[in-house]
RNA sequence: GGGCAAUUAGCGCAGCUGGUUCAGAGCAUCUCCCUUACAAGGAGAGGGUCGGGGGUUCGAAUCCCUCAUUGCCCACCA
């Protein structure tokens, strides 16, 4: 069949990613192998591939073709995640754009609409993958929010609440005022703004009563002007000024003892409010006087705890003024801002305003929104346990983190964990199952609840509880959602249905996965709570090695981002290069730990290995074999491959045990093009035919050992370029239906110390033939022309083991064997050895002087510095004898090669 | 403010417990070649006093100290 002289990826993959749906290669079904469990980390069932994406999958794919050539029994488990305040916020504004108002439909119309919309987009993103050629079992699709799952999670709650380790709160939270729900910690990030710093006047109130009176201590500083005396206090947030109820000083302050026992007025509010002491206030900061606005600060709602403070909340969910804050009511917080620093300075009680950068923290999912603290009641999951039992298996090794330095960044978190917020004021997601009683049917204070899997349980357990009055209609179910984290967590059990089913066969054969691959940015919001959750449930770790991918930016090392339209689409580039070109190309750009910087060339880099592979096929699918006798060329450049190829996949195989893909992929790239096509297909190259105008055929033996070669080269390679890989392998052999690379196995032996030789003779002969080409290649003698290479008479000389490879491969007429080289040659060393071309009048005597006096004096400076060496005394005597004894070596070498050198300057000289 | 990491060729990196894999490959650059698998190719070449400064040692890219720069994470200073 003739093929064509360049690759086509768009004629192959789909065919190939068909052919291995239809044979069901990636299904998995425990059995008595050892299996090989990857669960994906699930991207936003409506989001659309990027290049993290992409580098994440073809990470897990590599490693989990990688297993199933090792003869393992390699399960991808894929699936999808509800991410709760994203995929609710993307609703929300679809429905906006319909001009229909989230807070205009019930819960179960708006879920209507949710799940709508993740029928549409739901998926996508794992169509894009199949592009990529990932193998996962994709009957295995899951869901977060699916029936299992969900169940999941249900039990989880009850249980971990039946435990006490869940409970609810009164705290701080912080709010996101656009989803209008509460975040955990860690969905926060701080960025650093510029900002003013606005210096207020709270003028003393009670100086009539209690009259201003200097202490006179060192230091004091007391304003005043025609309106009395006054503090001076610097806030970021004049907007907040409604809700304060105290200020607060140092009492070791000694600018301010004069503020002690006073009261002060609240600029523009008019309220007068106690001036109280708190060690908490920094002394240095601003004038040290701290308002305090216990509803709207976590600092100030301690402060209040402490000092039995009011707390005025001024906002409302949404982040406009509230009532209570009985001015600039309905107004958002950003708008009052501006204009409170209008009043205040139009009041004369804005002393002054300074610039000033400080840390604003932001909702993760709503990146333009700051969160803002706000007081309110939500649920939680109580962390010292947790941490407790997620600690060990990470510091014992029993989970291994790639890179390792990220053990220490684990260890931190959870040494100083907070309790984790589980609630959010959403309707997209796990509701809570709790279900609270009227008031009017039980007796007390505090609102009165069950915790239950389904109302019917809740009712049982209700009037278990309260009494047999109690009906179902007394039960209100808790309006508020999970966090999404609170169902991802238990992905690597949930997904074999191990909490619903403990025990069973797929969680038994499965779990602990083996690998898990994902960014370093949520190693607590999902790697450390996978733990915990592994460690309570199953006792046992959810994987037993964590790979942490960087994060993908552009070639200058910026993040990837819409605004700058620096994002390659991932699709594109696969219409453009190939899925295995772009494997290839990210996987070049991405050393373990460190961010990729992305570059397209290096897809093109892909293409081309490709194309190099493809080329390669092509040309030993041209020979024709017949029934000669095999060459000891042929025999021997046979053997030496494969002893390089068992030494080379020893070293990857290694460098996947290390994580370094890359590196690993850089040795396979490295041993097909420069090894097997740029050496090996040259050696056994059959000469071609001028009269028949093809090649001459090769012997039998070879042919059929070269396409043996070759195959096990596809199937090393395989993981990295599955696509370009199985369609070599199909055309390698005829191949029966239903077979294929991907589960095919190849086991070799390890090196042996003949390898090991066979290589270093090779190495060696690959040098002379270097160097004749470099020869050529300073006198300008065409490739063509037939050379004699005059070679040194020393018995093991590599000129004699390889000689016909070498004048194959280097163009050569003869190789003598001589005493001393000829004159008119140009010379060359590999190793000790000195071999000579005779290059006839191209010779330039002086120019051959210089190069060798200069390369004498060099190896002059190198001699002196040995010589130095194993004169000291010190050295010899505490150096071990072997590295002694190779100083000695090397010396000789240099004295050797110097006295040759010299030589060749004499007869140059003639 | 605390912690972690990095700094080696133009670029992105490797160099494991100090001594022949010690200064390395890849890409890029330069020169020559459309040779009969592949110009998406081949052959050859240039390029780094291993961030600065100290120290330990017979010997340091490698170990220690220090400074500098960069990046990341954590932390309630208004």
């Amino acid at each position: 069949m003739e093929l064509a002289t360049k690759y086509n990826p768009s004629e192959v993959e789909g065919k190939w990613y068909q052919y291995w749906l239809d044979n069901k290669f990636f299904a998995s079904k425990p059995d008595g192998r050892e299996p090989y469990t990857i669960v994906i980390p699930p991207p936003n069932v409506t989001g659309v591939l990027h290049m993290g994406h992409m580098l994440n999958n073809t990470i897990q794919d590599i490693l989990v073709r990688k297993a199933r050539l090792d003869g393992k029994n390699a399960c991808w488990v894929p699936g999808t995640d509800h991410a709760s305040i994203a995929t609710e916020a993307k609703v929300v504004n679809r429905l906006a754009e319909q001009g229909i108002r989230k807070q205009d439909l019930t819960r179960e119309e708006f879920l209507k609409h949710a799940w709508d919309w993740t029928h549409e987009h739901g998926g996508i993103i794992l169509k894009q993958l199949r592009r990529l050629g990932a193998s996962c079992d994709w009957d295995r699709t899951s869901f977060t929010m699916d029936q299992a799952r969900s169940e999941s999670v249900l039990r989880v709650f009850c249980d971990l609440y039946d435990k006490g380790l869940i409970y609810r709160g009164l705290r701080m939270v912080n709010w996101d005022p656009k989803a209008q729900t509460a975040l955990s910690n860690i969905e926060v990030i701080y960025r650093e703004e510029k900002s003013k710093l606005y210096h207020l006047k709270y003028y003393v109130a009670d100086a009539d009563t209690n009259p201003v009176v200097p202490t006179g201590q060192e230091g004091e500083v007391l304003h005043r002007d025609e309106k009395g005396y006054f503090a001076v206090v610097a806030t970021t947030r004049p907007e907040t000024i409604m809700g304060d109820t105290a200020m607060c000083i140092n009492p070791k302050d000694p600018k301010n003892q004069w503020l002690k026992g006073h009261k002060v007025t609240v600029p523009l509010v008019g309220r007068v409010i106690p001036v109280i002491e708190d060690r908490y206030v920094d002394i240095e900061f601003g004038t040290g006087c701290l308002k305090v606005t216990p509803a709207h600060d976590v600092n100030d709602y301690n402060l209040g705890k402490i000092h039995n403070l009011e707390t005025i909340d001024i906002f409302n969910p949404d982040g406009t003024i509230s009532q209570a804050a009985g001015m600039y009511i309905g107004m958002d917080r950003y708008d009052v801002r501006r204009q409170i620093a209008l009043d205040l300075q139009e009041a004369g009680l804005m002393d002054h305003v300074e610039d000033y950068e400080n840390k604003v923290g932001y909702s993760e999912r709503n990146p333009d929104v700051a969160v803002e603290p706000r007081l309110c009641m939500q649920w939680y999951l109580s962390m010292k346990h947790f941490a407790k039992i997620a600690l060990p298996p990470v510091l014992d090794g029993k989970i291994k983190f790639h890179p390792q330095k990220y053990v220490t960044t684990y260890r931190n978190w959870l040494e100083n964990i907070d309790d984790w917020c589980i609630s959010r004021q959403l309707w997209w997601g796990h509701r809570i199952p709790a279900y609270y009683i009227s008031a009017d049917k039980v007796s007390g204070e505090e609102e009165q609840f069950v915790v239950a899997m389904n109302a019917e349980e809740a009712l049982d357990k209700a009037r278990a509880k309260f009494g047999n009055h109690i009906t179902a209609s007394d039960l209100r179910h808790d309006e508020d959602a999970l966090d999404t984290w609170f169902s991802s967590w238990l992905w690597p059990i949930s997904l074999f249905d191990g909490i619903n089913n403990p025990g069973n066969e797929e969680i038994s054969y499965y779990y602990p996965t083996t690998d898990l691959v994902t960014g370093p940015d949520i190693i607590f919001f999902w790697v450390a709570r996978m733990i915990m959750a592994g460690e309570e449930y199953l006792g046992d770790v959810p994987f037993r090695n964590v790979y942490f991918t960087g994060i993908v930016r552009d070639s200058l090392g910026r993040k990837m981002s819409k605004q700058l339209g620096n994002s390659p689409d991932p699709i594109g580039l696969i219409d453009k290069y190939g899925a295995d070109g772009v494997r290839m190309g990210m996987l070049l750009a991405a050393p373990a730990g460190n961010d990729i910087l992305f570059d397209e060339a290096l897809c093109e880099q892909g293409r081309n290995f490709c194309n190099k592979m493809w080329n390669a096929f092509r040309l030993v699918n041209g020979w024709e074999s017949a029934d000669i006798q095999q060459s000891s060329l042929n025999s021997h450049a046979i053997a030496w491959m494969q002893a390089k190829i068992r030494t080379d996949v020893a070293e990857i195989n290694d460098l996947y045990g290390k994580y370094r893909l890359n590196e690993a992929l850089m040795a396979v790239f490295k041993l097909f093009t420069d090894e097997f096509s740029g050496w090996y297909l040259e050696m056994i190259k059959p000469e071609y035919d001028r009269e028949k105008n093809c090649s001459k055929p090769l012997d039998k033996a070879t042919l059929d050992a070269t396409l043996d070669i070759f195959e096990q080269l596809m199937k090393v390679i395989h993981p990295f370029m599955p696509f370009i890989t199985e369609e070599l392998y199909q055309h390698i052999a005829e191949r029966k239906a239903g077979e294929s690379i991907m589960v095919s196995t190849l086991r070799l032996d390890a090196p042996s110390e003949l390898d090991a030789k066979l290589i270093v003779i090779y190495e060696q002969g690959k040098q002379v033939i270097s160097g004749v080409r470099a020869v050529r290649q300073q006198k300008n003698i065409s490739p063509r022309e037939p050379l004699v290479l005059e070679a040194p008479q020393t018995a093991d000389n590599v000129a004699v083991l390889l000689s016909d490879t070498i004048i194959k491969m280097a163009g050569l007429s003869e190789i003598r064997m001589v005493d001393h080289k000829s004159e008119g040659t140009q010379s060359f060393l590999v190793g000790t050895d000195e071999y000579a071309v005779p290059v006839g009048s191209l010779i330039d005597a002086e120019a051959e002087i210089r190069k060798a006096e200069a390369e004498i004096q060099r190896l002059q400076g190198f001699k002196t510095g040995i010589e130095k060496k194993l004169g000291n005394e010190r050295f010899v005597q505490n150096a071990p004898a072997q590295v002694v004894e190779l100083e000695r070596k090397k010396l000789s070498d240099a004295e050797s090669k110097i006295a040759a050198l010299q030589e060749s300057i004499k007869s140059l000289k003639g």
